[in-house]
DNA sequence: ATGGCTTATTGTATAAGA
């Protein structure tokens, strides 16, 4: 099975890459983040005459998830449970018996900024309810934009981003503890190019300069791990008219 | 140098992203 994350930077602008990526790529699961959308506008006729099914949490202008399968969709949980968030970041379903975990991490903006409170308080109980959800679903991906760039060789220039979000020590514990859990950057279970990156910024050309950074991941259970055959990044979307800031990051599964 | 783009909003400037 083909896995797929990728933040479009709002679907209702991206829907024709979106589409076209699917018919190129044929992933079996794709998850979405920043739709930017509310549910009502969400476009699952498009997605259905493409086939796939789709469930969504959204609301207008900022945040938004999905994911969209070629099989079926169940057990569909919205938001972290007993986190009281108003921005819809979350959304998790079982396909074929794999928990597929689909996250939009907050952003953080500037290390001392209320919103990099909420990003540490939100990967606190993304961590306390993925140890739950590992405990009935050993079978697990968590997918999405994580806004952490883990290491400094996922960032273009690791002194100049010193002190910066994406990349302080208090995001990069909140990621290693994820790993604790039993998760692997998949990323990482294969050789890779150096200076592998998921999102470049829009300004200063950065795309063409590959002054990129490598935050959105997927990360596998330790019960998935021996069936990862490969990942990559597909920096085609990138290439694009009027892309978005990220290009799809892959997993295939043996399995 | 805190900018440079891009998005959405009942907009004609602002906020946010990363």
């Amino acid at each position: 099975m083909k896995f797929a994350t990728w933040n479009v930077n709002s679907l209702n602008v991206r829907l024709p890459h979106v589409l076209d990526w699917l018919n190129e790529a044929k992933p079996d699961v794709l998850c979405l983040q920043e739709t930017k959308q509310e549910d009502i506008k969400f476009p699952y006729q498009a997605l259905q005459d493409a086939g796939y099914h789709a469930v969504h949490i959204g609301q207008k202008t900022y945040n938004g998830v999905a994911i969209i399968s070629r099989h079926p969709i169940t057990d569909i949980q919205r938001n972290i449970p007993n986190f009281d968030d108003e921005q819809q970041r979350v959304i998790a379903a079982t396909i074929n018996g794999i928990r597929v975990v689909c996250a939009y991490i907050p952003n953080g903006q500037a290390l001392d900024s209320d919103k990099y409170q909420y990003k540490l308080r939100w990967l606190t109980a993304l961590h306390h309810w993925l140890k739950s959800e590992l405990a009935q679903h050993p079978k697990l991906l968590l997918l999405g934009d994580y806004n952490i760039a883990p290491q400094d060789r996922d960032c273009h220039d690791p002194a100049a981003w010193v002190g910066q979000v994406l990349v302080s020590e208090p995001e990069r514990a909140a990621f290693q503890q994820l790993l604790d859990l039993g998760l692997h950057d998949s990323f990482r279970l294969f050789e890779q190019a150096e200076k592998s990156f998921s999102w470049w910024d829009y300004r200063m050309a950065g795309f063409r300069r590959n002054l990129g950074m490598r935050i959105d991941h997927i990360l596998v259970s330790d019960a998935l791990k021996t069936h990862c055959s490969e990942a990559y990044i597909d920096k085609a979307p990138r290439k694009l008219e009027r892309p978005s800031d990220h290009t799809p990051v892959v997993l295939t599964l043996s399995c």
